[in-house]
DNA sequence: TCTGGGGTCCTAGGACCC
DNA sequence: TCTGGGGTCCTAGGACCC
């Protein structure tokens, strides 16, 4: 989907239609410490992106006033509303392939290979971005190719509303232009070891032999050197089997006050809870604890029972919580006594 | 500018076992 | 005296994705 979180919006509220609008963390008078999640097209004229810090946002639109420009709407991240479309828009594709992959809240995959020709695939395609249009009013990009991750990339060419179909025999003279952080896998720090190299766009990716990008990345490489050649069969999978349950959270201000960081963490591990209750499965293994310092500074501290931790021990849960948190509120763990911006809490190892 | 929250996967060192 | 090889599990950290 375009936009998904903003488009969303937009669509669910009339007033809201053609304006500069910014999902994302709470911002009050400019003061909030999250980031932006979604700014629709509008909004990105004023020069905001996702994952920006939502303060920077807010000055930016501030500016955008002082020049007579519409103000943005600034709105928070509203997951239930956003759910709901998902689950509408993974009915209506359903529709049309037996074979749907739902990748995140807004994006799938689907097996279009039954229609015989990437001619027949693109009018399907064409169906289901109209039907998404008229029944959701929010616009989606579609990539078709022979395999996932071609699809994937080609998908996110043609944004916003966009379509693209890349045959296998135009894969590689598709992919050779592109910069190489179109390929999902590679971030910031991947890239930037790529570019030192010289290595910007995909088509210098192809010059490495496999051994020497396994030598600079280990497994990584190794499945870059593949991507870089459009090569993928990772197949279309309809269930995923959850792994984690995790929830954290920033404070409004840093801190090192004992008693709100345990009242704050008893909240997270009895949400966290809840959910591995409903999640079905009986036991976990594993806890895991995260705390962030003024300074970014990110530790984690985890434990792994033999016997696990079952749907009748939330006490227990607790309990193991706070004993993890405790050292990071002494001099043991935090000798400078740096202040504390994050606490986070999480289960693996789950079993059914 | 000042950096969310939900996840997955990989790596590396150390303990431990045979 | 100076030490194997293979495997698994645990812990901590980091890169990445949406």
């Amino acid at each position: 989907m375009d936009a998904f979180f903003a488009s969303v919006e937009e669509a669910a509220t009339p007033g809201f239609s053609g304006k500069p609008i910014v999902v994302g963390s709470e911002i009050i008078n400019g003061i909030g410490r999250g980031v932006v999640s979604t700014a629709n097209y509008k909004a990105r004229e004023y020069g905001i992106h996702s994952a920006m810090p939502i303060s920077f946002a807010w000055r930016l639109s501030e500016e955008a006033k002082k020049q007579c420009k519409e103000g943005v709407i600034f709105l928070p991240v509203d997951f239930e509303l956003y759910n709901k479309a998902s689950d509408n828009i993974l009915y209506i594709i359903k529709k049309y392939s037996d074979d749907v992959e739902q990748a995140s809240i807004d994006e799938f995959y689907f097996d279009l290979s039954f229609s015989g020709t990437f001619k027949k695939a693109e009018a399907i395609c064409r169906k289901i971005k109209e039907e998404i249009y008229k029944k959701e009013k929010i616009t989606c990009s579609v990539g078709i190719g022979p395999n996932k991750l071609v699809s994937k990339i080609a998908a996110g060419i043609n944004k916003p509303n966009g379509m693209l179909s890349v045959m296998e025999k135009d894969v590689q003279r598709f992919l050779n232009p592109l910069d190489i952080r179109e390929l999902p896998g590679i971030g910031p720090k991947t890239a930037e070891i790529f570019y030192q190299k010289g290595i910007r766009t995909i088509e210098d990716l192809n010059k490495p032999s496999i051994e020497e990008l396994k030598e600079m990345l280990g497994k990584q490489g190794e499945k870059i050197y593949y991507k870089a050649r459009g090569i993928d069969d990772d197949p279309i999978t309809e269930y995923h089997e959850i792994k984690s349950i995790g929830e954290q959270t920033t404070f409004n201000q840093n801190t090192l006050n004992a008693v709100l960081i345990y009242d704050k963490m008893k909240e997270l591990s009895g949400n966290v809870f809840k959910r591995f209750i409903e999640s079905g499965f009986s036991k976990f293994k594993t806890v895991t604890i995260t705390v962030r310092f003024a300074d970014f500074e990110t530790k984690t501290s985890s434990k792994t029972f033999k016997e696990g931790i079952d749907i009748n021990n939330e006490k227990k849960f607790e309990i193991e919580i706070l004993k993890l948190i405790l050292p990071f509120l002494d001099k043991r763990s935090n000798p400078k006594s740096k202040l504390i911006r994050l606490i986070g809490v999480r289960l693996e190892k789950m079993v059914k």
